[in-house]
DNA sequence: CCGGACGCCTGTCGGC
DNA sequence: TGCCGACAGGCGTCCG
């Protein structure tokens, strides 16, 4: 479910709700995960307080003194606010009771996320340590890009999709980056020049900028911090589309699978 | 090293 | 109406 904009959105969705305050109480119903959930992180993080939550990629951190939560929604996950009265859902996995009397309730009906803690800060932990650079931050450039590509004969929507070397672009976003840089999905990365670089880094930028602005995107079931949806649906241009009409040129948009994933695009405006 | 396939889970949808 | 396969916003691992 959810990419870089809708994980940035629950953050400043309940950021301003947890931070400061103290978890007086952890409660896993269910810990099997993608991975378990650590049996002694409910002990652990009882009665402190979470002096921030910073984003990672799609990851959402929660800094603490006696350590870091490390918490992604992987596929079907959110994370929500909610009165202390709300009776949990068959998937309300985990509630982190505040010392206001909320829950921060997460909820993963498909269980691909996960909840860790790690003492050290998170950039060291090994699933964040090889991450590469955030998509909106100065150092993503399509000199990056360009030189990343080199040799690579990988599908150029499977390349900006790893997280070795962009993170935060999943299925929805990479369709739409390459729509608006007019670059086909299925070109081979080595094959994109300088200024196909430049165009696509500018593009992911603007594409994630927009999605943010607009809460995120909801196809079915993404809620952010408050429940709400997002809107960026309505901006899609491409993702979910194949058949209707091209926003620029009106040929039908096609559909393709690349790296086992449903991609769109137009193969009159895409090179 | 690289690229592709697979599996982890549950829910939903379309076709028959 | 029911069944069954395909597919879904992610990502780590394995294999050739």
């Amino acid at each position: 479910m959810p990419e870089l904009p809708e994980v940035e959105t629950v953050r400043r969705g309940i950021g301003p709700h947890v931070q400061g305050r103290r978890i007086a109480r952890v409660v896993v119903r269910e810990a099997r995960l993608r991975r378990p959930i650590p049996a002694d992180l409910a002990a652990r993080f009882a009665g402190v307080l979470v002096t921030d939550i910073v984003r990672r990629g799609k990851y959402l951190l929660f800094e603490t003194p006696a350590g870091w939560l490390i918490l992604h929604l992987g596929m079907s996950g959110s994370l929500r606010l909610v009165g202390a009265a709300q009776p949990p859902g068959k998937h309300d996995h985990v509630d982190l009771e505040l010392d206001d009397g909320r829950l921060l309730r997460f909820c993963d009906p498909r269980r691909f996320g996960l909840l860790l803690w790690t003492r050290e800060p998170p950039v060291h932990h090994p699933l964040l340590a090889g991450l590469g650079p955030e998509p909106l931050d100065e150092s993503f450039t399509g000199a990056y890009l360009y030189e990343k590509a080199q040799g690579r004969r990988l599908a150029v929507k499977s390349l900006i999709m790893d997280s070795r070397i962009v993170v935060g672009v999943g299925n929805i976003y990479a369709s739409e980056a390459l729509f608006r840089a007019r670059i086909r999905p299925d070109r081979a990365a080595g094959s994109l020049g300088r200024r196909d670089c430049d165009r696509l880094v500018e593009s992911i930028k603007i594409v994630l900028g927009e999605a943010i602005a607009a809460g995120g995107t909801t196809l079915r079931d993404f809620v952010d911090g408050q429940g709400r949806p997002g809107y960026f649906r309505m901006q899609l241009q491409v993702y979910g589309r194949g058949g209707e009409a091209c926003p620029v040129c009106a040929r039908p948009l096609d559909s393709a699978r690349i790296g086992q994933r449903s991609s769109f695009f137009c193969r009159r405006c895409q090179k």
